[in-house]
DNA sequence: GTCTTCCATAATCTTCGGTTATGATCAGGA
DNA sequence: TCCTGATCATAACCGAAGATTATGGAAGAC
């Protein structure tokens, strides 16, 4: 019944004292306001301004009108502030989700850039591997999700879960055998996975294990999984200590110390995509895009090259 | 940029977590909230809803909308009902301004009739003669005066103030000669001017003393103004010490008490009308209608017979 | 698989809310 | 006194907002 450009109307009206001049301060012209006000006395069933002469004055009720005006429009504008805030980057919010290694260099280099550019933007961050982000990223529970898809069979799986969601490219990362240094092979330039098939194996997250698995069967072999941690920190303590050997992704050996044992690159050679995942409607907002930029710029990739690379369901 | 029926389709939204049952929830179609939706994400330039297959979840700006809806829709609420609370009587002001001799019996019974009618209606009452009061309505300073317009010469002197202002007529007060209870003709049954000219005369405010001057003329000769007051206690006072003679109105005569002066009808009879002046707006406010019933009715005129009297310019 | 339930889109129509053009009235001044 | 300028009202018009119905596609339930 009463819309706020009535009461911007009314309001107007009662400070500029006359229709003219409430048409000139609000942009319009005259007979816009006198049917305006027109309109929302047939609305209202109430006189709302008193014409004398030449002369107009707000009624008791018009008055009431203006007076409500005042509060009505502040809060409008507070809302409109704080939506353009959003859409400004003064303000806005990004949950980011990341597995576990990417969180050591990644994420970290990442939420510096975010700071240094948008300092208003609140960045929230939860380790999560890519099950449980993209899960959370479904559910509304995040904003990006960090994950990695290996190239090969594995990958086909996480296809199937990025069905309507937008991904960008962030980084290859090759995987590499990790031996102790005292191993016989330790000085290789390269490791066939085949030579490593008596070897016990130590793994790491379910997916990295189906990976490792999937390498050694087209290899040719079962691997002998002697350990199994997510952490991969331990993973190199262990084959530090010559407990066994591992398929570690450069990404975590740039982070971590890895001083007394071999990393050997793969032939033939295996990687891993490291992808930001998010959905086309986050993706345009303003905070999520530019968190998605950040991710492409601390992981070296060209933000312009990659960005909008759709992922289909089937497509 | 954004309006009231935004907000409120972006809090029916949040409320009921799908469109369609917020299209429900406000009596519209699903598309209406559709549209609704994209209208005000291309106008904040923001996302404002994430559209989950077939969920749709708020983004961080959406919600921000919809919290600040709640305290605006409040206030407009507010505003509305402000606003039918004056249509229905159930508020209202009203500003009365009366002549001096209305305020001791019309005035009083108007008041208690409005109060008994209508107790949430405001009135303020101030006496001011009939110039003054119908400057005060023409100003915006009052919405009701009372006043009185002497038939003959003088009407047309009011009649030139009444254009553009609505008048009902509430009663005709016939005008009296008032003498002292020993006087010669105090035993008349009428009396007629001319055989007054040589007595001393007690006039009133200038209106009536004008009116006066005009009966007096018409009947030949020039009064002896000897004294002249507002206050017509006083001038019935100064009658009845003998100081003198005046024409004095009835609704005066039925206010105060008179018992030692003698009041004859005048021959030829000479009336004054006693009217209820607004503006054709205000006539049309609730609580100014209320009170122009209560002043004809408390006058003991018939409301529906002197309704939309409208005395022009010079029609 | 089918079926239901969502949201999106297209086409259409009405109403709102603006414009320009014009008229009527009042105030002020030569 | 009669212009003249300022003001509000009204009419005719027009574009866009905002609703409708009809339809399609995707997601989830069975």
């Amino acid at each position: 019944m009463i819309d706020a450009a009535g009461l911007r109307v009314m309001k107007a009206i009662a400070d500029e004292g006359s229709f003219t001049s409430a048409a000139n301060a609000l942009g319009f012209t005259q007979p816009a306001i006198s049917q305006m006000v027109r309109r929302l006395e047939q609305r209202t069933g109430t006189v709302l301004v008193e014409r004398y002469g030449r002369q107009v004055r707000l009624t008791e009720a018009g008055q009431v009108l203006a007076r409500h005006a005042v509060g009505v429009l502040a809060a409008l504008d507070a809302a409109e502030e704080e939506i353009t805030a959003i859409a400004g980057l003064r303000a806005g919010r990004v949950r980011l989700q990341a597995f576990p290694s990417s969180s050591a260099t990644l994420v970290p280099r990442t939420l510096a850039i975010l700071k240094a550019r948008h300092p208003d933007i609140t960045v929230t961050f939860t380790e999560a591997e890519p099950p449980e982000s993209l899960a959370a990223l479904r559910n509304g529970d995040c904003d990006v999700a960090v994950a990695f898809a290996y190239e090969g069979g594995d990958l086909g799986e996480l296809e199937e879960d990025l069905s309507l969601l937008v991904t960008r490219r962030l980084m290859d990362d090759e995987v590499r055998l990790v031996v102790p240094g005292t191993h016989p092979h330790a000085g290789d330039t390269a490791a066939s996975l085949a030579d490593f098939s008596d070897e016990e194996w130590i793994a790491g997250c379910p997916r990295c294990r189906g990976h490792l698995l999937s390498l050694a069967d087209t290899a040719g072999f079962r691997p002998n999984v002697a350990f199994e941690t997510e952490d991969y920190v331990a993973q190199l303590g262990l084959v530090t200590a010559g407990l066994g050997v591992a398929l570690v992704p450069d990404l975590i050996l740039n982070a971590a110390k890895h001083d007394e044992v071999a990393t050997l690159p793969l032939s033939p050679a295996s990687r891993r995509q490291i992808l930001a995942v998010t959905t086309p409607d986050l993706q345009r907002v303003p905070a999520v895009a530019a968190a998605l930029d950040a991710l492409c710029e601390a992981a070296g990739a060209d933000p312009k090259a990659s960005t909008a690379e759709l992922v289909g369901a089937k497509a």
